[in-house]
DNA sequence: CGAGCATATTTCGCCAGCGAATGTTTCGTC
DNA sequence: GACGAAACATTCGCTGGCGAAATATGCTCG
């Protein structure tokens, strides 16, 4: 390795070393990835109980944020690798909540147009500085061109998953 | 952006610019890997399939044979980022397809050791080779020097992650 | 030596997500 | 214009994981 630091990944990869036939590094990058995952769901959750929420639902509302306030099920079920049956249920509780509304397509009506009400604009508001700063804390040990060239590898990788299917 | 291949986070984050105040490096970041997490499971399940295994069975065995065949069940579980009662469970399907032994501690009778069975080192063979390729497959876009790099870089992000605790 | 405190695991009740099946509405085609 | 195929959302049954409480064992100290 390369510093003197390690982390629990490293503990794991040593006492492989001859033992398997096994690409360390791909173990490495691809276990470092899963647990800095892990972590950062914990890390937020924790952080979105002060504002009485779970970290899927504000996922869910800042993605229809994003849409510009409404989208279809389905389409944000895609966006977030999500099944469209997990989405409905999603939606079930944050409509139960009064964040969230939904509406029957006038148009098709096998559509429904899921609608972000002002309430649900507005916590989205106050668990987007939490969950900014969450990310930030950990991400912020790299400086700007370490992140962006984490970034450009990243995207690579997600380019080939994606194109993958 | 760098190049001109788009992935779906760009296309995501496209739509943020100026719309809230808003790192966009970290979020493509954060939301890179957890979409690069969600993909390789899914490509590792349907892989495990062949030998009629699931992810999380795969990954438990594979911890097992690391602690070099036997564990206990709260050493497996904080390893793996796993709540104890996670980890019950898990073992209990490893145990009743007869991958896995658990033998109470002779000096300690409040332990449980888990230990692979002759079957479950079978299986985790076969399972080693498919989980392999898929992970190859993916990471091997990027070439050597370039998976050192993210490597490091994700090093140093788990680091901080695991000192927060 | 026994009462309480610590440790290790499991049990219990709950929740989010999945795949398959279902009910509607719409589209394409003959 | 009617009928089969496709598109969407939902319901249903099941599963893996979590937190809290329960259980069982070991340790410590008065």
């Amino acid at each position: 390795m390369i510093g003197r630091v390690e982390d629990s990944v490293d503990r794991h990869l040593v006492r492989w070393r001859g033992k398997a036939p096994y690409d360390e590094r791909v173990e490495g990058v691809v276990t470092r990835m899963q647990f800095l995952v892990k972590h950062l769901k914990q890390f937020k959750e924790a952080a979105l109980a002060q504002v009485g929420m779970q970290d899927f639902e504000f996922e869910t509302l800042h993605r229809l944020v994003a849409a510009g306030g409404s989208a279809t099920p389905s389409k944000l079920a895609a966006e977030m690798l999500l099944s469209p049956a997990g989405m409905t249920g999603r939606l079930d509780t944050l409509e139960r909540s009064g964040l969230v509304r939904r509406v029957r397509g006038a148009d098709d009506r096998r559509r429904v147009d899921v609608e972000l009400t002002p309430k649900g604009r507005e916590l989205w508001t106050e668990a987007m500085a939490i969950r900014g700063r969450v990310e930030s804390e950990l991400v912020s040990v790299l400086d700007a061109g370490e992140q962006q060239t984490l970034d450009a590898l990243l995207k690579r990788l997600l380019v080939q998953a994606e194109s993958h299917r």
